[in-house]
This record gives C-alpha cells, structure tokens and sequence, in this order.
DNA sequence: CAAGCTGTAGCAAGCGCTTTCTACATGAGG
DNA sequence: CCTCATGTAGAAAGCGCTTGCTACAGCTTG
C-alpha cells in the first residue's frame, strides 16, 4: 500500500541504509549510487515516515509556538517571525523543520496539555511567547513542564515573557515596565494629573509589569493615585470600550486614558467618542505595542512600540542553535515611545460631564 | 534515562500490553489493575513517545491547519475558530489532539512543503484557508498532494478556499464573486460611475473572484470598464496606501475605490487623507471581510462580512469527523454587505486634482 | 607483494509502542 | 464434576526507520 524505505531500496538495488543515509546526507554515499536511489524515491513518490524516523533517530524536526490568541496581530506577528526563522525552506540545507503555532487561548490548561503534547513529540524546540499567568498552581506546573522539556534535550525559549527560574529557558523578556514608565511621564509631562488605566487580566505579568510602570511614574511625579483610577479587562478592544465608559463613569474630569495596549486604546477612543469626546482635545488616549493599524488610526495612536518581529526573530534563532543565547540566559528587550496623534495638552481644567 | 512503558509496567506489575490499553482505553482492564497503572505513571511522571505510538498505531493525532498569512487577523481568526474545534481539553474525551497552524506566507513552496511534512506525520487531517494560487505548476503540485493525503486516509478541508477538483477535499468556499458583486451593486446605487479597484495578487483565486464580480457589477450597470481602473498589490494596507496613490494619479475624478479587502482599505483611507480627501464626502472607500477593527476605522468601513469564525468551526468540525460535509463535498459560504460610513453619495460632478 | 588505508555499502539490532493471538482463571450450565 | 463461555492479562510480532559495526573492494605504501 504505503511505499517504505524498503521499497525504494529494492527498486535502487541497495540496501535500506544506504536510501536512509541518502535521505538524510550524513553519510558518505557515492555520487552514481545516490543518483539512483534519488530516482527510485521520485519513481515511486516515497514520502518518509515522520514517526518511524523521529523513533529511530530519537528526535523530531517538531518546533513548537505557544500563543495566548491566534487572531492577535500581537502574536501574530511575533508567531510569523518566528516560524519564519525555523521552519520552510528559509533555513539550513536539509533541515526541513515543521514549525507549529499553538493557540492557548490565554488558557492555563491548554497551555500545559500543549506543552505535553509537544513532549510527547518530543519537539525540538518550544517558544512560549507572550505574557505567563502567575497564579499559583499553574505557574509551577509551567515551570516543572519546562524543566522537564529541557531535560529532555528540547530548547525552550521564552519570547516577550518573563524568565522562568531554575528552568534553563533563554528569556527574551519585554520591559513592559520601562516602556509603560515612559508612556505615563509623557503624558504628565504634557500636564495630565488625572489618568485612567484600563489594565488586562489580573493574573498576568504582562498586566502587572506595566501598570508598575504606571504608577511608578504617578508616584515619581507626586500624583498620589486613585484606586478608582484602575479597571481590569481583557486585551481587547471590546473591553476598552466598556473600561473606558466605566472610568469615565467614575470621574468625569480625566483628560488621559493609558491603555493596557493598542485594541483596547482603539476601543477606548470608539468609546470617547460616542460620547462626544475628542481625542485628543478633550482626552488624551495612549496605547501599547504599535500593532501595525495604530499609525492608520485617528487620530494615530501614541503608544510604546514593541520590536516583535525582530524579538520573535531572534527567540527562533536561538531555538535553533543559530544565535548565542544572551548572556545569563534572559534579556531585556526595549520598547520604544512612539509619540503621535491621540495625545496633547489637557484642556483647560473643567469639563462639564454629559 | 527517559521513562518508558515497559518502565511503567514493571513498576505496576503488569505487562507493557496492560499499560498500553488503560492508556488507550480501548480494551476491558479490571478496575484495581487499572488503578495500580495510573498510579504507576503518576509516580514515574511518564509521557508517551507519540513517534513510537503513532509508528505502531500508523495514525497521528496532528491536525494541521494551513494559512497564508498569521499576522493577519483574517486568517487568525479562522485558525483560531478551526483549532478551538480540534485541539486541546474542548474536544472529544481521551482524544487529545495536537493542531497546528502553518504559516506559508502565501509562497507556494511553502506550501507543498508544509504539505509534504503533514504528509510526513501522517497528519489525521489538514484544513488549508484562505485563496489558493492558480499559476500552472503548483496548482496541479498541490492538486496531487491532495490527492495523495487524502488517499493515505488524511482528511482534507479547504475553508474560505475554492474546491480542488478531482481531490476528495470538503470545500467550504466563499463566495467572494457575489460579495464583490454586491458590494460594487451598493456603490453604483448610490451614484458612483467613477470606480477604481484596488486588488489582491494576481495569480491568487480570491483576487479574481472578487475582481469578477465587481467588474459584473460594472458592466450590468452599463459601465464601460477603464482598465486603468484596476491597480494590484498585495493584500496588506501598505498596498492600498501606495494604491490609491497611483489610482488618484491615472484618474483624479474618481469617486469611489473598492479595496481587495479591510487592511488595504485602511490604507486607501490613509491615503486619501493625506492628499486632502475626506471619506466618504469626497471619495467613497469600501472594504472586504469585515475584520475587527473595521467598525472602528473613522469613518467605519462599507464592507462586505464574511463569516470567519462561523466557517472555521465548521471545517475543524468535518476535519474532525464530527459533522457531516455538505452533499457534493462543496459548499458556498456568503457574505453580507454591510453599508457603514465609509461610502456615501457621490459628490457633485468634478473635482480639481491637486 | 603483503599489509594497511580509505571509501562505500550492508547487516542487524534496536527505538517504544500497539495489537493479534493465546492463556488462564472463574463462574455458569449440563 | 466436567465443559464452556466470559473476562482479563501476557507473549510476541511487528510498525518503518537509523546507525554502530562489519565487510570488502581498490589503492596506496614499505
């Protein structure tokens, strides 16, 4: 039925070693006797059996790629860089490898049965990108995963996410702290005192990091911070339509709204200005991440632009073997200010609500 | 070194065949038996090779999903909705399965080659996305793959992709002829004559289609079609910036421009603006998809929805085996216009260009 | 001219699992 | 009490490939 290494070797009139040594050029084959077991295996159309090689030779060509949402350019673009580093024909000679992206849906448990399904397959490499969930039972049933995926010789990358301790996982780390620092100081730089935050999920790092950064800079400049001044919500823009109606519920009179990134700016403004709202005239809105639609937005959206090709990029490399890791194993990727459009000057100093 | 069933099985007293089936469960295990296995892998924290499982069982649980572009949100979301059908804890009990995107970048070798290693896997089934490439060699490359795939007993579903002939492959096809249609019906309604079209590659189905049915459009309302009209790019929103540029070039009269999709209609709306425009009161723009962020865009954009999510569930559903495919393997998906502020009457007769 | 290389190819032993077939208790039926 | 279903477990034969080791030409060398 299936045509097998076998086949090709009888038609070739060698033995099965020799098509396998061919197949996989590690081995030295005379030139006229790889000719003929090339056109056997053309011949007969023979397709290699991943699973019988990846027992025999005790590895798969599997790169896993751990994403929290699959239709977020965020990811996306990260995801596409990355894959585009390992797996196609864009690689090394002969090393053909199947990079897979799994979608977790931000999902703990998802994320641990792909982490074992990728065990399973014994994958290669595994890159973990985006913010982890910090609550207590997942956390270190990731950490245990890794550890044990490690062991297992498999590379661990984690791409825009904190590092892992006692994992050996290479961390190329966001500073979501520093890039949410300089937001929040240009903004009151430009003399907002009242800001609202619409913040993601509670229990990821990504949140907490940069509504640190946040309020670092509040309290670096004195504005003693309004516990009300904070709303959680997923990182979408749906939510920050709803945030944003909320925080304006709360106090009327903030002139400057920072966003836990772009979709949820862009909900915020949709928001600000169905309720007759100009941005920035009357409020001040600043995103996260520059996705690719936020300069088309208008006004076009300041926010702290996030190097996601590059870093997804090089977390490929590594999880290749092609790059050195970073020194230590973690590094700190930068965010850059991208000051544009959607934030100005306060208004004067009251605005009537409604 | 690394735990394996025989491992598992001498610890639990119990022959490898025994592991083996209350893992499978698919054969009768006495209850206390069963328990002392479980226990037994709990305690070595054992985890199955999946190459050597799938090598003797000659069946995979990869399911491999296909998109052109994962950094764009249209083929996220069908990724997301084909995954959310077949992967991870939501599926069928014990049957956990590994899906996996692979990102082509819409290059067709990539193509094949992802093809080629599913193939290797002996992926339990393949959901290809998005227009296929209709330029000669690889069609017919593909078409045979196909063909291959499904005659090794991998299942085969194209979503929001025209059907293959001659391939056994489900086909859930979009019907991106009359969505054009329809859309171009909406413009000439409201008074436009003065139409410029922005398209996608050349060589991909989904430009033609929607190509055809705008120009089916044109022509049944008498209007001769200027083959300037016509400028292609790719389906990115760079494209439809640097569009609209030419287009207002070859003809600065127009009224209106009909963009391959959502993205490159941002873009055109980007680029009317800088020149001076106003959407829709100087130039009506319209869009194709209806992606997220299009009810967000300011003005909102005319678009014509397709739905994504919807179609990608129903494909992972019949990749899956879990509903039935459409008689004849061939459904049509429509679309539906959805008039927003992007588009608009027709303003007064002639514009002075610069 | 024998001994020793070098370059190629084959043998055969697995890799870790699934599954068919066989074996053996048990308890039921005659 | 013997025979037979019935339920449960084991033995063992692969699944298709990789790879360490062996074999043996054809050439150098001393």
């Amino acid at each position: 039925m299936t045509v097998t290494l076998a086949d090709v070797a009888a038609r070739a009139q060698v033995s099965p070693a020799t098509v396998s040594r061919v197949l996989n050029g590690n081995y030295p084959v005379a030139a006229s006797t790889r000719e003929r077991v090339l056109r056997a295996v053309d011949e007969l159309d023979y397709v290699l059996n991943g699973p019988a090689s990846a027992l025999a030779a005790a590895t798969s060509d599997l790169v896993g790629i751990l994403v929290n949402d699959i239709a977020d350019p965020f990811f996306g673009i990260m995801a596409s860089a990355i894959q585009s580093e390992i797996g196609g024909p864009g690689g090394r000679a002969g090393g053909e490898r199947l990079a897979v992206v799994c979608n977790t849906g931000g999902s703990p448990e998802r994320e641990l049965t792909y982490l074992t399904l990728l065990q399973r397959q014994r994958a290669a490499a595994v890159v973990l990108t985006g913010g982890a969930v910090e609550e207590e039972p997942h956390a270190t049933a990731v950490a245990a995963k890794l550890r044990k995926l490690a062991e297992a010789g498999t590379r661990v990358v984690l791409c825009g996410r904190p590092p892992a301790p006692d994992t050996q996982a290479i961390a190329l780390t966001f500073d979501n702290r520093g890039g949410a620092r300089a937001l929040t100081d240009h903004l009151i730089g430009l003399g907002h005192r009242r800001l609202g935050y619409i913040a993601g999920p509670e229990e990821r790092t990504t949140t907490r990091h940069r509504l640190e950064g946040h309020r670092a800079a509040l309290s670096a400049a004195g504005i003693e911070e309004d516990p009300h001044g904070t709303v959680h919500g997923r990182y979408d823009r749906r939510s920050g339509y709803e945030a944003t109606l909320e925080l304006l519920r709360r106090d009327p009179s903030l002139t400057a709204i920072v966003a836990a990134n772009d979709s949820v700016a862009l909900g915020a403004c949709a928001a600000l200005r169905e309720s007759g709202l100009r941005v920035p005239e009357d409020v001040s809105v600043a995103g996260f991440d520059d996705l690719p639609f936020s300069v088309d937005a208008v006004p076009s959206l300041t926010t702290v632009r996030l190097p996601l090709a590059e870093a997804g990029a090089r977390a490929g490399r590594i999880a290749m073997g092609r790059e050195e890791p970073p020194p230590g194993g973690i590094a700190s990727v930068r965010g850059e200010l991208m000051v544009r459009g959607s934030t100005g000057v306060p208004r004067g100093s009251v605005r009537v609500g409604e």
